[in-house]
DNA sequence: AACACGGGGGC
DNA sequence: GCCCCAGTGTT
């Protein structure tokens, strides 16, 4: 379809989400630049997350990464150190291979094309049309769930928004109203208006600037959309863990595989316990989770000591299951064994209390070193 | 198409 | 407590 023909159909409520973007929109370290590495970051940094939470991360990241140059040359860890507490932390790791990418593909320039920008790791449709508009000031959509649920309630779209029909359908009319100009501010105006008047549980229609196109307020459904399906019971798991301390005052911790869940993070020895299995010496259970250890333990007559109670439980929800923790102390057995110095495998550390700050550390597990004694 | 992948704040 | 957020990658 032609950019003219577009031209005179376009809607007009556009304009006047930018007139009220003009006014009301949020003061953002972000947006005080166009520098397309600034751009980057904010945007995988703020995917998922509450732009309050992110903001202080983002402030500290330019910082410690002022330029693309500078997270290129960083190693892993300490790019998910300065990541960890936003979660998803395969943001961080993509986020590093991206800009390494444009560094060694594209000279150092981040690429101007759709198809380029969205090759880069960790770099969707969403991403890639927020950094073309919003940095390079291209009319490409950058649709994210603020734009579905507007766009929703807007037209009154009662498809799924979680399924491949309604994602199209709000693309389509996306692509019919975006404005050609300003891109980057209307993609940013959706996100303050989604966020501030279109929220999702009550929208705030007496005060909606844009209630006179609502679709789904003419037919007084708006708190009924969008259309989402649920999703399922999050599984609930026990994990018996040990705070394992050695006479130096060290404690034993494992990192992580560099895949799945919190991956290549520390953890205190831990087992998964599946709510079937009833084991009656629960505290015996991390040492199953020290595995590859457990026979060298053994043949060195390795008894560690239990406290007989737990020293705490928690309980830690991530998005898609739920561990409850049980906690006990530990003292590994006091014998002179000098095998026990050599613990020099990458997944297994003696660590002192006070070398713990220097760790990525894995969700819950870094609640537990307040129970660390030095 | 479904699922893995964190954590926190609003209500 | 529940919802869901400036999504992407993998299977």
């Amino acid at each position: 379809m032609s950019e003219t023909k577009n031209k005179g159909n376009m809607a007009r409520w556009p304009q006047e989400l930018l007139q009220w973007y003009d006014v009301n929109k949020r003061d953002l370290p972000w947006r005080q630049t166009k520098d397309p590495y600034c751009i980057w970051v904010s945007e995988i940094m703020s995917q998922q997350t509450r732009i309050e939470a992110m903001k202080p991360y983002y402030e500290n990241w330019m910082a410690q990464f002022p330029t693309k140059e500078a997270l290129a040359a960083a190693d892993e860890d300490t790019v998910v150190k300065a990541w960890q507490g936003l979660g998803y932390y395969s943001r961080a790791r993509n986020l590093r291979l991206g800009v390494q990418e444009v560094m060694s593909k594209y000279g150092g320039e981040i690429p101007q094309t759709r198809k380029e920008v969205e090759s880069l790791k960790g770099v969707g449709a969403y991403t890639a049309g927020a950094i073309l508009s919003v940095a390079f000031n291209q009319r490409e959509a950058a649709i994210d769930g603020n734009v579905l649920r507007v766009y929703a309630r807007l037209y009154a779209v009662q498809e799924d928004i979680m399924r491949t029909a309604g994602k199209k359908a709000i693309a389509a009319l996306v692509e019919e109203t975006l404005p050609y100009n300003r891109p980057g501010d209307f993609n940013q105006a959706l996100m303050d208006f989604g966020s501030s008047v279109c929220i999702p549980k009550v929208p705030r229609c007496e005060s909606c600037l844009l209630r006179r196109w609502c679709k789904a307020d003419a037919l007084g459904i708006a708190t009924e959309l969008p259309i989402r399906i649920v999703k399922k019971a999050v599984p609930i798991i026990s994990v018996v863990t040990g705070l394992i301390q050695n006479e130096r005052g060290e404690y034993l911790l494992h990192r992580r595989p560099s895949k799945g869940l919190l991956h290549s993070m520390w953890e205190f020895p831990n087992v998964e316990v599946p709510r079937e299995a009833l084991v009656q010496d629960k505290k015996s259970l991390p040492l199953i989770g020290v595995e590859p250890l457990a026979t060298y333990w053994r043949n060195a007559g390795a008894k560690i000591q239990w406290q007989d109670s737990s020293i705490t439980t928690l309980r830690h929800v991530f998005s898609h299951r739920c561990w409850d923790m049980e906690v006990y102390r530990g003292i590994w057995p006091d014998f002179v064994d000098e095998k026990i110095d050599r613990i020099e495998e990458t997944q297994w550390r003696w660590v002192l209390p006070s070398e713990f700050t220097d760790l990525p550390w894995a969700g819950p597990h870094g609640k537990l070193t307040v129970y660390c004694k030095s």
